[in-house]
Formats: C-alpha cells, structure tokens, sequence
DNA sequence: AACTTCACG
DNA sequence: ACGTACGTGAAGTTT
C-alpha cells in the first residue's frame, strides 16, 4: 500500500447536506447527503488514486470523550431527519461498491483516521485524511496529509505542515493548544471563557506549549484577559485532553480490506443508478484515464489538462508561432492559459508567470503578442483587462464572458467562477483555457435558445467594458471638506453620548443592541416593542415609539454614528492617490439584474436627510472647470409597471404627465385630483410602492402605520381602478410557477424555486419576488442599455466627459463646464430613448459643482 | 461568522 | 394561524 485515503463520513455527510438542497427520490429516500459524499469521494479517488480507500464513521451511543465529560457536544442540534436516514443509506452503498466502512465503539470518526492516518504513515505509506474539521490538522505529519474542505463540497485544500503554517499560521502540534484556549463551541469544548482566536493565536506565538502559556501568562497578557487565563488554567487542561484525537483505536488494520476499488465497473453503476444517480454514473464513465500530455494532440474535454506547460521563452516562441487561427480563449486565474482551435486540433499553452516571467524573457510581451489581433473568449471580462493593462496590456476584443453568460444563465447558483460553471454545464468542475473555450460556447448556445442573446451581445457584453472605465475614471472627493466634516461629528457625537449616559445614569456602548436594550428596556422599565433573535429589537421604529427623551438622542447619535463610521471614516480610507474613490461594479451578482457597488459603495450616499447630503456636497468633478451632471430617471419602475400590465389607467397618467401619486390618491380615495390632500397623496404614493414590491397589506399597515384592515382596503381599490395591473402581477406569479422563471423586457430571467416550497414564508417571498422582479429587472435592463449608448455617443463625440456612477435609476457624468450642454442632451435623449414603451420615460437632468448641487 | 442596524434605489 | 414588503453593502457588536 502506497497511498491511503481515509475519509471522516460524519463530517462530510453533514457538509454534504448542507451544501446542496433537499434532493428526493421518486420512492422517497432523500438522497443529497449521499449525492454530495459520492461526488466529493470520486473526485478525490480520481484526483489522487489512491491505492486504499476506507470511510470513518461514528457510532451512536456514548463515547471516551462523554465519560470524561458528561457535556461533551451538549447543546447539539439534532441530526435533522433529511440527514439521518443517509447514513445507513451511504454505507449500504458503500459496502455495493467496494470501499471499507469503518466503526469503533466508543470512539468517533476522527479517531479513526488519526488511528489508521499514523499507522498508515509508520509502514511508510502516504496517509490523506479528508475531513470539513478543524481538529484533525493535528494529525499532519511527514506522511499524512489533509484534505480540508473549506465549504460545500468542491473546494478542498490538500494541507501540509507547511501549507497550515502559512494558511493557518499555527503548527499541527499547537492544533490542540488552541482548542485548549479558545475552545469549541460546537463540541462543546470549553476552552479559556472570553478567549477568542485572536487571543488563542497570540498565545500559541509566543510560547511552545500549553504549560508554558498557562504559567506565564502575564509576558503577553495584561488587564481582564490576564485574569481570565488565570483562572481558566485548569478548564484549558482539560480542554486539550477533550480535543486531543486519538491514535490508538483498537480497530483492524489491514490493506486488503482497505484496498481501493475501480469505481468504473457495472456493480457501481448500478448502486449509483438504483439511488436515481445518474449524473454520477456519466461521470464515472467519462472519466477514462488521463491523456498522457503531448504537444498537438487532441484535448478531449474529458482531461482538461494543457498540453504543454511552457516555462521558457523559446518555448513559448516556438508554440506561439504554430497558434491555430480564430478565437482565442484567455484565462489569468489560476494559470496564464490560452487555447486555440477546434476541440480535436487544439493547442493550450499554459505560462509560467508565478515569477512574473521567464529567466530568458518577458512572458507578458510574448502574452501580448499572441493576443494580437484576436478576438477572446474572457473569464471575467473587466477583472480580466484591469490585469492585462497593469502589465501593459491593452485587453483584445471580447467574443465572449464566461461569467457574464454564467450570470445570465445560473443566476445566484452560486457558479461565480470558470470551475463551478463547468460543473453546472458539462457535469464536472474543469480549469483553464480549454474548458473556458468549450463552455463559453456552450454558454453562448443556451443564450440563444433561451432569448437571451441581444441581452448578452448589446447590453452585458459591451456594459462590462462601460464598467471598466467607470472604475478607472474613479469619482473625485474633497478630502478637507470630508475630514472637516467628521471633525464636527465627533463632538456632537461626544456631547450627545453625555446626555444618554445622564438620561441612564450610567455609561455603556450605545451602539451595542444588547446594552441598549438593557438600559431601556430593563433599566428605564420602557415597554419593549418587538423582539430579535438575540433579545429585545432596537431599530428606529422601535425607538420612534418609546415616549422618553433618551430614544431620540439614541436615533441623533445612531445617524451620527452612521455617517460618521461608514461614509466620513469609510471613504476616507479607500481615497486613492488621484483623490478619488474608485468603486467596483459587481456586473453577476444580483438576483434581478441590477449592478452592485462595493467598495466603496457608492450606491448608498445618504441623501434622504439634510444632514446625510452633507457628504455629498464632498462629491465634486475631478478637475478644476468641470462640473458634474447627473441625470435620474423619473419613476422608471411605476412606468416599466404601466407598460409591462398594460393597465390603461395607469398608462393615462403617464401620457397626460399627470403627477402619478396624485392621480392614485384621486382613484383609491375616489375623489377629483385637485381633492387630493397632502396625507392622502402620501398613502397613495406607499400604495405604489407596494405595488412593485409585490403587496400584502401587513407590508403597506407597517409601512405606513394605518390598520392592517385599513391596508386591504386600499389595496383591494386600487385594483379595482387599476384592474390589469392586478392581472399582471397574478400573470407573473402563475407563469413563475408554471415555467419556473420570470422574465424582463429584454428576456432576463429569475427562477423561482421558492414558490414550491412547502413554508408558507418562503413562498409567499417567492410570490412577491415573482411580482418585483419584471420590474425591477426590467429597469435595470433599460438603465444598462442607455449606459451603453451614453458611453457610445461620448465616445463619437469626442467628448472629454465621463461617466462615473450609476444608482440604479440615475447616471453621474464627470464633463469639463463647456460640454455640460451636450452632455444633458446626450443623457436626457439616450436615457429616454433607450426602450419605447407605450408611456414615455423622462429622464430629470442636472449640473452642479458637487453631486448634492446637480440634483 | 452571524446578527443587527441602517444607508441607498 | 401563520408573519413580510423588493434589491443591495458596510460597520459595529457579539459569538
């Protein structure tokens, strides 16, 4: 026996189950638990071949570790019910197939592979321990390994004494050390109460042992944590001893019985097809032995290996130059890759840029020049040229994106990168560039066939490239009014803090929940409005309805707080160099379309109080002459509503420019416009919002404070008045459940799967999202579109001018003063004319010398 | 890492 | 009888 593989069932079931939903056979088994294991065992039997395979697992009942500790994994939660029938499940299956099932009574599952991990490694052989538990990296050692999975189930982590080091920043042998200190709350391991990693690491630093930590604490500590390990000693003792896995499992050892099937035979396609498995049984098949790497051979998508990895620049002149024509498809992450050609005829080559070039040469020149002239197949088309241009590149054409054709086809299902999404297309995970060339292409057939494909070409496609220069171009910030401002907030805030610590009688952390709710709630005797899972709830409603001068100085030194925290402090620290914020659009990342910023977000700057547009006033154009134009759509949801329903009420409003609010108030109250009293417009105006956030009158009661009863009310008249939107928002949620997904204007799509779920909760959010989504994803496409166009006529023009930001339903332009005229008009047309639908768009425009001053 | 709160459309 | 408005990101606290 060479290579021993041993997994710890327990750990990896659960992992299983949690990464992957609910998944049922047609005679009722579940079977997700047992799907994710299998997938997970036959990846690492491919990846490793080993030549020994065993499976560890827990026996029920008590074990060592309870009899010394009568609470040890206390407070557990029990194994769910979906689970728990998998187990014998797994091993039944497991004993069909040919891999060893292991159990020792009175021990648990990491025992057994710390046991059979250290005997493995005494005859010399290579032990990998594959487990989601911290604890076992105790068990690392000159020959044994192990596989850690990060989360889920695909993302493994092969970790050495070194790798721990470096990823982990401890040695194995200090694993138990550290559990000593800081403990284990899901075992139930005490550990040192109020020691936390941090403490815990910085202990193990400093001292080689347990001993040596608990008898001279005080080199390190000072101050409350110093008492707390002194008077934790002896619970660390015993903590260590409780997390100290076993190597003496009184368990047999024998390499027959370990010995490793091959799972590519019949007797394991039929266990894996009797548990409805098919997808497994295709891949054990295609998973012929690996290509031996040749140069021109064929790269059959079942290897995915390059061909040649290239680590001179000979070499890689010498492959450049036999580069078959056409596309190309370029990845960066993990490897330098690039591929060509047909499937049969194809040529990767893999750069070895860890030392960011060759000893004989400059690999990135050689990358330059291979991609000239070429059109590429991206993975991530704007991180992509963001790499290239830091090199000197300047990023070839886009053909396609692999993540952008991703989002668009597996939105939120988690496929974010080239691996996963191979995994959703071909049935198994893949790297590099000849997995990107096949699966963009496949992509780009689904696009297709699903009507997406003017989404993909004129609007995602070419809004990447929109993105790239928006984050470049950054968006200038008064750095001095910025710092002036948080200057002042920090003394309001410290006089405010006095008066609460008065009005309490005593000093404590406002800004902690739990505090808070102490002083009010206890303390002060106020009656508590609602409660969080932690405790009593302390949001603004709450505090808004506690009749007592302390709640509103709490809500002044909360927004203070915020503005202070997030917007004075946060920006400051991400100021780049040019004095400005560069933000990052995330373009694949939303559930209904729209763009995210992060980074800073700079689709949060408050605007809604006086005191929150104070920061904007420290937004300005990036250069002395320019001014900033901001244009912002007016009530683009409630008009992609009227034409997407169809309702001709609501499209009346809007071709008359009747104030829509108003005219709403006018229906549901049944009185003439010219009637309509402020309150009356405000409701209506809640009522509308409701609408695109698909209604329930709880919702619109909380929101605006009339009865529940008072809520369907209005709500039930305003479809009487507005008849088609109610048929739409039904239409929306029967062809969600009918088809699955609901589609934008431009043939975006959500899928539903909550809608059959079983929790009334989750459906009804499923209804609601049904009824939001054409409309918020239909917004979003129109604003995407027009960004596109605006970037285009700046671009022809020639025009200096910038786009910088977008909020969803507004565009910032960063324009010299002298071609603010042009660049309204170019906004206002764009931004209007980018869709016609059967009500106008109009689009409000601004120019101003701070972003609070153009709007 | 999860929770709570709050900023925006 | 149940119990929530749709979509995001960041900070601070607590575990």
């Amino acid at each position: 026996m060479e290579k021993l593989l041993l997994l710890d069932g327990n750990n990896l079931m659960f992992r299983a189950f949690y990464a992957l939903p609910v998944m049922e056979t047609p005679d009722g088994r579940f079977t997700n638990a047992v799907y994710g294991f299998m997938g997970m065992l036959i990846r690492l039997m491919g990846d490793y071949k080993p030549d020994a395979v065993g499976v560890a697992f827990d026996l029920s009942g008590p074990t060592f570790r309870h009899e010394q500790y009568a609470e040890y994994k206390a407070g557990r939660k029990p194994t769910p019910q979906e689970l728990r029938p998998q187990f014998p499940l797994l091993k039944d299956l497991l004993g069909k197939i040919g891999v060893a099932v292991l159990e020792a009574e009175g021990f648990e599952a990491d025992d057994i592979l710390g046991t059979l991990g250290s005997r493995a490694a005494e005859y010399g052989a290579q032990a990998l321990l594959v487990s989601g538990d911290r604890d076992v990296f105790q068990l690392i050692g000159p020959n044994v390994t192990v596989l850690y999975a990060n989360r889920g189930v695909s993302d493994i982590d092969a970790l050495d004494d070194e790798k721990l080091q470096t990823r982990f920043g401890y040695a194995p042998s200090r694993v138990t050390d550290l559990k000593a200190l800081m403990g284990d709350a899901s075992d139930n391991i005490p550990g040192i109460p109020g020691v936390g990693e941090k403490t815990a690491l910085n202990l193990i630093n400093h001292f080689e042992t347990l001993e040596d930590i608990l008898a001279r604490p005080e080199e390190v500590l000072k101050g409350a944590m110093l008492k707390k390990v002194q008077a934790g000693a002896e619970s660390a003792r015993f903590s260590k001893e409780l997390a100290t896995i076993r190597r003496d499992v009184p368990i047999e050892f024998s390499p027959n019985t370990l010995a490793a099937p091959d799972l590519r035979s019949q007797r394991t396609y039929d266990a894996l097809a009797e548990l409805e498995m098919p997808s497994l049984v295709e891949r054990l098949k295609r998973s012929a032995p690996a290509m031996v790497a040749q140069q021109g051979a064929a790269a059959a998508r079942g290897t995915w290996q390059p061909i040649k990895l290239l680590t001179t620049a000979q070499e890689a002149k010498a492959f450049l130059a036999d580069l078959p024509g056409g596309p190309l498809a370029l990845t960066l992450w993990p490897e330098i890759e690039i591929a060509a050609g047909a499937e049969h005829a194809r040529l990767c080559l893999k750069l070895d840029l860890l030392s960011d070039g060759f000893e004989d040469g400059d690999a990135y020149a050689l990358l330059k020049e291979a991609l000239q002239g070429r059109d590429v197949y991206y993975c991530g088309r704007k991180a992509s040229r963001a790499h290239l241009a830091a090199r000197g590149i300047e990023a070839p054409p886009a053909l396609g994106d692999a993540l952008i054709a991703g989002y668009l086809l597996f939105t939120m299902e988690g496929a974010q990168t080239l691996s996963p999404l191979a995994e959703k297309v071909f049935g198994e995970p893949g790297e590099g560039a000849a997995v990107l060339y096949d699966l963009t292409q496949a992509m780009h057939e689904r696009i297709a066939a699903e009507g997406m494909e003017r989404l993909y070409r004129e609007i995602e496609l070419p809004l990447a490239d929109v993105l790239y220069d928006m984050e470049r171009e950054g968006f200038a910030v008064d750095t001095a009014a910025l710092s002036a401002l948080g200057e002042g907030y920090d003394k309001q805030l410290a006089g405010i803090r006095e008066e609460i610590y008065a009005l309490a009688g005593e000093a404590f952390n406002i800004l902690s929940p739990k505090q808070l709710g102490e002083v009010l709630f206890v303390k002060l005797g106020l009656p508590p409005q609602k409660k969080t899972k932690a405790g009593f709830s302390t949001d603004s409603s709450v505090l808004e309805a506690l009749d007592h001068p302390i709640a509103q100085k709490v809500l002044e030194y909360r927004a203070l707080s915020k503005l202070k925290g997030t917007y004075i402090d946060g920006l400051l620290g991400v100021i780049g160099a040019d004095g400005r914020v560069h933000t990052t659009f995330h373009q694949t990342l939303t559930a209904t379309g729209r763009i995210s910023s992060a980074e800073p977000n700079l689709q949060n700057i408050p605007v809604r109080t006086e005191q929150g547009r104070e920061i904007r006033k420290a937004f300005v154009p990036g250069a002395a002459g320019n001014v900033l134009v901001d244009a912002d759509y007016s009530q683009i949801e409630l008009r992609v509503l009227a034409h997407m329903s169809g309702d001709p009420n609501m499209q009346e409003a809007y071709r008359l420019g009747q104030d829509i609010h108003r005219r709403t108030a006018a229906e549901i109250y049944g009185v003439p416009m010219e009637e309509v009293t402020p309150t009356m417009r405000s409701s209506a105006k809640a009522v509308n919002f409701g609408v695109v956030y698909g209604i329930s009158d709880f919702g619109l009661a909380r929101n605006t404070g009339i009865s529940r009863t008072e809520a369907r009310a209005f709500i039930d008249t305003y479809f009487e008045r507005y008849p088609l939107v109610k048929r739409f928002m039904d239409s929306c949620v029967s062809t969600a459940k009918t088809e699955g997904y609901v589609t934008t204007l431009l043939g975006r799509r959500r899928y539903l799967p909550e809608l059959s779920s079983s929790n009334y909760n989750t459906r009804s959010f499923g209804e609601r999202a049904a009824m939001n989504t054409p409309i918020q994803g239909t917004a979003a496409d129109i604003i995407k579109l027009a960004m596109v166009k605006v970037a285009g006529a700046l671009r022809d023009g020639g025009f200096k001018a910038r786009l910088i930001l977008q909020v969803h339903d507004e565009l910032i332009v960063d324009a010299p003063a002298q071609e603010a005229e042009a660049v309204e008009e170019i906004l206002r047309l764009e931004m209007e004319s980018a869709v016609s639908l059967s009500v106008p768009l109009e689009a409000d425009v601004h120019v101003g010398d701070t972003w609070e001053n153009a709007k």
